[in-house]
Order: structure tokens, then C-alpha cells, then sequence
DNA sequence: GTGGTCTAGACCACT
DNA sequence: GTGGTCTAGACCACG
């Protein structure tokens, strides 16, 4: 399962919820139109308070992750129904590259240093997702 | 001046002040030996309590961004007296590297276009940070 | 309890809290997976503020004493969870004991009548531990 | 020389001369009569405020470590003159000894390691001295 | 109901 | 005058 919930991580759960659904899509382990658990399956399995479960689906929606069909489940978004590009959240991204930057720094860590290691861990990202894709397409040939 | 807070914002106040005194220390805007002002001009200048720039200084002093000298101020600590070196912080660097590539999945950003973007604000990073020394070393001249 | 808090001594209230419990926990008296009484809680007994208390239960967190479990409640953390050795930590008991030899000094105290009271002092913490232990199993039987 | 103080360091400078000066005496380096030098003297040369260093001795005179001759300078007191045994000080160390047990085992050391560790350390202390009179018996004769 | 954050204002220890 | 501690009382985020 693409799920792990750590309750004494000092992030938020629902927050935890959020991010793990979107690494899941991001690595291609859930894919558009795949189905999610209900709130309440999902409370359940990891004995989660159903709110807080809801609370993340909300967020997600609202992120466009995923879409509630009425009385039919939630969806992984079709990514490509979605044509709006956010600068605000490139922005974003923008900040988290800074953060990067300065984090490294307080580790005695230099620029060139932090762009060798996000260039391998970019590596191993992408080798990581297409052999997973590759794995996928020999099972279902 | 090297700090902007915003109240409103849900990060606490307390971590924005610890940011952003970690940011320029990492910009090198403040440096080995710079005096910070006092809790109490700062919590003057920027209409916080004196009690919540307090607590950020002990979170960088904890951290050994700053040293605190007994009744004659808080001073940016010298890099080189830390040899201490935290793996775990690393991982952090790790993580936050994989979030990125999250956060840019669902931008519509691929993870080379997110490289070439690290890439430059690296290198805008290190030019801006190089030309910041320059001109202060004109200066001193 | 295992609690008693002196407003009147120099050392603050906060680190008094802190030394308490863990005195407790090395006692045997807390155990992992107990929980402590809330902020409130315990502010409210022994009249202390309750921000006085939430700054120990942060610094006992900090020293992976306890752990907070989001609107649940703090408890005792499982010593095994923590697998991280610090050699800046031993060092610290190094200093103590060179006190612990200069303060004998001046109580005209010879090094090897200090091993004695040391040695008695160790294993009467010991047995005292034990026999709480097998109280502890006997009960429970 | 025996002093070294650390303006940086979280224990105030007046409690580090102290601390100093009873190692200096207990390891044997000062002896009974030896003269210390002036306030104003050790502050020039340490670079303190020499009210930091009269607060220094006068808790020393407090603790009958030295003795204050009128216009003649400050000396180590003579250990012998000074019969009374305070309890309370014994009290002290049995403190300090209790504190030792609950700081190793948050260092996840057990009460026989710290046993251990405590003596050999008081050995290395009782050699090392020997070893420092010896030599200065040498240097006498 | 849980801990976390913040403000306001006071007092203390250290230099 | 410096930072450190504490109280009182308020509001918020989380589950």
C-alpha cells in the first residue's frame, strides 16, 4: 500500500494523508482515473478519525488530485483535463528551492554540492518510475 | 533590513524570525561576529512580543545559527566552531529534495524541467550571493 | 507523585519539571507508553502556569523523553525508538564526575571515600529499582 | 595557568572562576597559603568585569576555599583549620550522584557502565595528581 | 479536549 | 541594559 500514517510525526496526519497521495500519483502507483478508498474504509483500515481522512480528501480536491463523483467514490484527477498552470504554485516551488538552499548551508553544504545530490536523487526518481512503468506494462502484456 | 514577519501567516511567528535570520546568515548578508539586534528591539520594531523573539533566538542558539554573550548580546556564531555533522539533518535534505519533485508532478513540471529550473536558482543563488561579497569587499576598500 | 516543584529555587520551575520526570523514568516509576497528565493537568495541581509546564513537556520531547500524540496526549517514548548514541552526552558525565571529585574535595572528602559513597549510592538504586520492579509484577499477578 | 573562562558558554562566568578555583585546589595545583592574584589583576587579564570577579570571591570566601587578609591579598585557605563537616554538603554530592544515574540512562547507559566509568575516572584523577606531586617534589629538591 | 502560539506585563540574574 | 523566566489570559489547529 502507497499509504503510511505516522501519528506522533508532528505534521499534521491529514497533512501526511495529502502528501502520500500525491507521491503515489507523482510515482504513478495511482493513476488517473484509479479508485480511492472511501473515507471511512480508509479511517478504518489505519484507525484514523474519519474527519481528519475527509479533511484531506477536501484538501486534495481542492488541489485537484482528485475528483468526488457523487455516490460513486473519489477519482484520481485526470491530469490532462486540468489546463490551468498556477504561477503562485510555481512561486512555490520556487521557495522550496530556496529553503533547499539555505538548509544546506546549516549543514555545511555547498551549492555545488546540493546540485550534485539533487541531480542524483532527480536520477533515481525518474530510473525508479519508468522501471516501475516497464514492470507494469511486461505484467499486463 | 533581512526580516519581513507576517503575523497572519500560519507559520508561527517564531520560525518565520528563525528563517530568516537563517536565510541571510546562508545569503551571507549577516556574518561570523555580526550582532543581532536585542529581543527587545526587535519585538519594538516589528510590534512582537518580546517573548516570542526570544523564543526564536533560543531556537537558533539551540541550533548554533547564533551565540548568545551573557548581558552584551546575541552574536552569529562562527561557522567553524560547529564540527558537529547530523546525518539526520542530511536525510531532511533528502526529503525535501523528493517533495519537490512531488509538488512539481503536479504543476505539470517533468523532473528534468524541474532540474533545469534548480539549476538556475542555484547558479542566480551562488552570482547574487558572489556579487553581494564583491561589493562589500569595494566597499571596505 | 513523582512531582514536586520548589517556585523558590534558583533553577527554573520548567528544567525542575523536566529533571522530575526523567528521575521517574530512570526510576522505573514512568514507563514506556505512560501517560503524563495533560498541560492543563498538571499546571492546575501544582499551580503553575500552564505555559510554564508546556515548555518542559517541549524540552522533554526535544531529548526524545516523551512524545506527544496530537490531542491525545503526552507519553513516555520507547527508549528502543530512540537508536541514536551521543558522544557530546557522555562527555557531559565526564563532567559531572570531575565535579563530583572537586566538590569532595572541599567536603574533605578523599577520592576513595567518594568510590565508597558512589558505589553504595549506585546499588541502592538499584535494589531500590528491582524491589519496585517485582512489587510492580507482583501486583499485576 | 588554572583558569580558563568561557564567555560564551550558558554557565555564568563568576560560577566558572569558582569552579576553577576549586579544581586548581583540589587537584592540588593551588596549595594552602598560595596567593591569587587581585581582582583587578585577574580581570585585566581575563578580560572581565571585576565585579564578576569580586562576586567570584566572595562566594569562594562563602565556601572557606580562600580567606581574605586585609590589604595583604587573597590566599587558599588552610584546608585543616577548617573542622566543621557540613551534612548539607554531603547532601549535595548525593545529589550529584543521583543526577549522574538519571543522566546515564538517558544515555542509555546502565548503573554498572556509569559504575565503571566512575572508577576509572577516579583512578586517572588519583594517578594524575600523584604524578603532578611527584614532580614537584623533583623540582624542589 | 489536546497541545501550540501569542501578547502583556512583571521580576530576576548576570555583566 | 542584556537575556531568561514566569504568570495571566486569549486564540488557534488538530483529531
Amino acid at each position: 500500500m502507497w499509504l503510511h500514517v505516522n501519528p506522533r510525526s508532528p505534521v499534521p496526519v491529514y497533512q501526511q494523508i495529502v502528501h502520500a497521495v500525491k507521491e503515489a500519483v507523482a510515482k504513478g502507483i495511482l493513476k488517473a482515473g484509479d479508485r480511492l478508498p472511501t473515507v471511512r474504509e480508509l479511517a478504518a483500515e489505519y484507525v484514523i478519525n474519519h474527519n481528519t481522512v475527509a479533511r484531506a480528501y477536501q484538501e486534495l480536491e481542492r488541489e485537484n488530485v482528485i475528483q468526488t463523483l457523487r455516490s460513486k467514490g473519489t477519482f484520481i484527477s485526470d491530469a490532462e483535463s486540468l489546463p490551468i498552470i498556477i504561477p503562485e504554485k510555481v512561486e512555490h516551488l520556487h521557495d522550496l528551492i530556496k529553503t533547499l538552499l539555505i538548509e544546506a548551508h546549516h549543514v555545511r553544504m555547498s551549492p555545488s554540492e546540493l546540485k550534485q545530490m539533487f541531480v542524483t536523487a532527480v536520477d533515481d526518481w525518474t530510473t525508479e518510475k519508468e522501471a516501475r512503468e516497464r514492470h507494469e506494462r511486461d505484467r499486463n502484456v
